[in-house]
DNA sequence: TTTGCAATCAGGAACTATTATCAATTAAGG
DNA sequence: CCTTAATTGATAATAGTTCCTGATTGCAAA
């Protein structure tokens, strides 16, 4: 069983050139309606297989999320994220640095470390302008 | 419109006290088995429901999870979490301090931070000694 | 070129985790 | 007790994602 030779397909390119234009960290339906402006009849499907596989080949990154829709990114490099707690969206945090933690870190219980990640919560702007709903 | 009085329930009662019991932080589904075996026909809807609410009183916590399934942390002090990228397991990292990281940051692109979540990412003691699976 | 074949596709069904609905039950205050 | 509304179990519905089918396509060797 060995691995297979990853070819080059029209969907997986727009797909990958469409998430890098975004800053925006978009989901995989939204991913989907950008990039069938050029391609119409893209499925989602295709859009799923090709976000885990390029997740997979470490050319892109997926973002964890709080219950709702995963989110991806085009850039790799190691940064970090605010998230807004009412409406979902992520923006970048660059400049930041927990390497000092991650320096207090070596084994933890047992465990072979890899990595960290690190996430800001907060309200962004558009949120603090709308008022706060009632519970 | 005003907020419903909270009362006391068994089941309530139950599945806070199996949390609390475990280290573990269960799933949904791992607590509901838990929980069962003290009220048997409790139902999944009710732990689900009990979670909820219980983590919007800030009694437990829920932990964002990569994909699957929410996990539920009992304890609220502010502390850390290793997951395991194999199995997805969970395990605390106490005794950390990002209190540095967080200093970095007041605002974020106009955002108003609330908090901040820091996790490691490793592979655990029993996945270690299990053989890689083939790709 | 043409051909063979595995990788990939579109479309839709299936699956998984979670939330909503609803009639019946039950906690809590009067 | 009695009333009232929170809560329950059971079940249906939803959302996001993955899996399955048969058709298509990129690529390498003939």
């Amino acid at each position: 069983m060995s691995k297979p030779i990853q070819r080059h397909s029209r969907q997986r390119q727009v797909i990958l050139e469409e998430l890098r234009m975004q800053t925006t960290h978009p989901t995989a339906t939204e991913l989907h309606q950008l990039a069938k402006q050029r391609l119409p009849n893209l499925s989602l499907g295709t859009v799923y297989r090709n976000l885990e596989l390029l997740t997979r080949t470490g050319l892109i990154r997926r973002l964890d999320t709080r219950g709702g829709e995963a989110r991806y990114d085009g850039d790799c490099t190691h940064h970090f994220h605010v998230r807004c707690l009412r409406c979902g969206r992520v923006n970048d945090a660059h400049g930041l640095s927990a390497a000092p933690v991650k320096e207090q870190v070596q084994t933890l219980d047992g465990y072979r470390i890899l990595g960290y990640r690190l996430e800001f919560e907060g309200i962004c702007p558009t949120c603090q302008k709308r008022p706060t709903r009632q519970r």
